[in-house]
DNA sequence: CCGGAAAAGATTGCATACGATTTTTGTGCA
DNA sequence: TGCACAAAAATCGTATGCAATCTTTTCCGG
């Protein structure tokens, strides 16, 4: 059983194949495998999934409604290179709206959720404890999944969604700005949460939500630099 | 000078044809000149607007993405005609995200602005006052206007297209189960949010708006009827 | 007169084609 | 060599065509 079928179980099921692809281009973007900033040519992705550029381009255009991707007319689409300012929006989006997902999850949770949850920070512990590029990258999706997972447990399809968005986007945020190891405390702030939903503290939960993304944005070295309008320049 | 000018100045002025064909379309569904239900075939909207499936379906896609319309695979798109959970769904994330809001554009908020809220106010008062079905609509759709303009004070870019999202499901939703005249409180109600804002009681905007959410909710009937599921089964 | 199967019609999903725009390459001139 | 400008290539925006699927109509047996 996988963790992705618990969480978008309503959505990715019926519809197109444009969505297959769009997932795919997500989890690519996420995993930081696409950098920010890379061309993503509506003919390049047909030939890469064997479909016609259509429906490539249906794909992108779900990826830039979720702002992962950026189009530009007549230009093409390209992996966002949030600017700090807009880092700072997903931080602000999330405050506002995931303390309460942990009161709705507090709710509703049942046993059989907080196993789900278990399952998670099992795994998010195990890619901690690697080491190498690739263990980092699967170690940011895994914590991103513990977001989603409880949101998927609060049981609002609408929030859901937003924190699909707003967990991706933070995802490229972390690999732009990120400083250090942030998921060491972020996994044992991930535990906390799970123990105050087992003992039915919604008031707690809330608090130690808040003040986990506190911390995941207190990583981030928002400092504007004096490169990234060079570097984009040069689409790099 | 258009209210919409104001609210959807980043997002609109870019992009393609696809997107003046979803605003014109979202208009229609948030007015309430479509019917929840509503077949939108690519062809008939194609035809409409004079351009060719390609872009009415990219319109469409557009809309599904923001919940106003509900797409089946190899059956077409329908107007959405959301469930009384749904519904409930749309106002637990408002009641999350827009105090939130609030207080955002009340640490913002500049003479402008409040001079933009006036003139939105008296435009609500004025079809408020005037009778018939087409002012009705009117006064929905103006309501719906007051919140956006707030979430553009708030200057979070994200969380003024979820809010733009939730208000025009809110639009469909007011109109398929509201009670009565809600607007009549829901109008002074705004005033007293505006005033809020205007002597920077952030804390007050917030409890305001919170109640305000509340108010519009529990004047919707959101009991389950037998009909629904007839009257979708007829595409009526 | 009614019910159900088969054909006709309509609509979607997808691929491909073509003009328009942008980007790159190539060439002549200072 | 360096730069300007034009040709070529690549890419996008959009229309259209065809097969697959769904809906409606027709027709026939009961």
């Amino acid at each position: 059983m996988n963790i992705a079928d618990h969480i978008y179980s309503t959505d990715s099921a019926n519809q197109d194949r444009a969505q297959a692809i769009r997932d795919n281009l997500r989890d690519a973007i996420v995993d930081r495998r696409l950098a920010p900033g890379t061309k993503l040519s509506e003919g390049e992705v047909g030939t890469l999934f064997d479909v016609s550029r259509t429906v490539a381009r249906a794909a992108l255009q779900m990826l830039s409604f979720e702002g992962l991707v950026r189009t530009e007319r007549n230009r093409g689409a390209f992996v966002a290179n949030p600017s700090p300012e807009e880092a700072r929006q997903v931080f602000a989006s999330r405050r506002l709206i995931e303390p309460g997902i942990a009161v709705a999850a507090c709710g509703r949770v049942t046993a059989a959720d907080i196993a789900a949850f278990r399952a998670q920070l099992d795994e998010e512990g195990r890619f901690i404890a690697e080491r190498g590029p690739t263990a980092r990258r699967s170690e940011i999706k895994a914590s991103g999944d513990f977001h989603l997972l409880l949101a998927s447990v609060a049981g609002n399809g609408i929030l859901q969604r937003f924190m699909e968005e707003l967990v991706a986007r933070s995802s490229l945020v972390i690999a732009l700005y990120g400083r250090s190891g942030v998921s060491a405390c972020g996994h044992s702030e991930h535990t906390k949460i799970v123990g105050a939903l087992e003992s039915s503290d919604c008031e707690r939960a809330s608090q130690l939500m808040l003040h986990h993304i506190d911390h995941i944005e207190a990583d981030l070295d928002l400092r504007v630099r004096a490169g990234p309008a060079l570097r984009e320049a040069l689409n790099f």
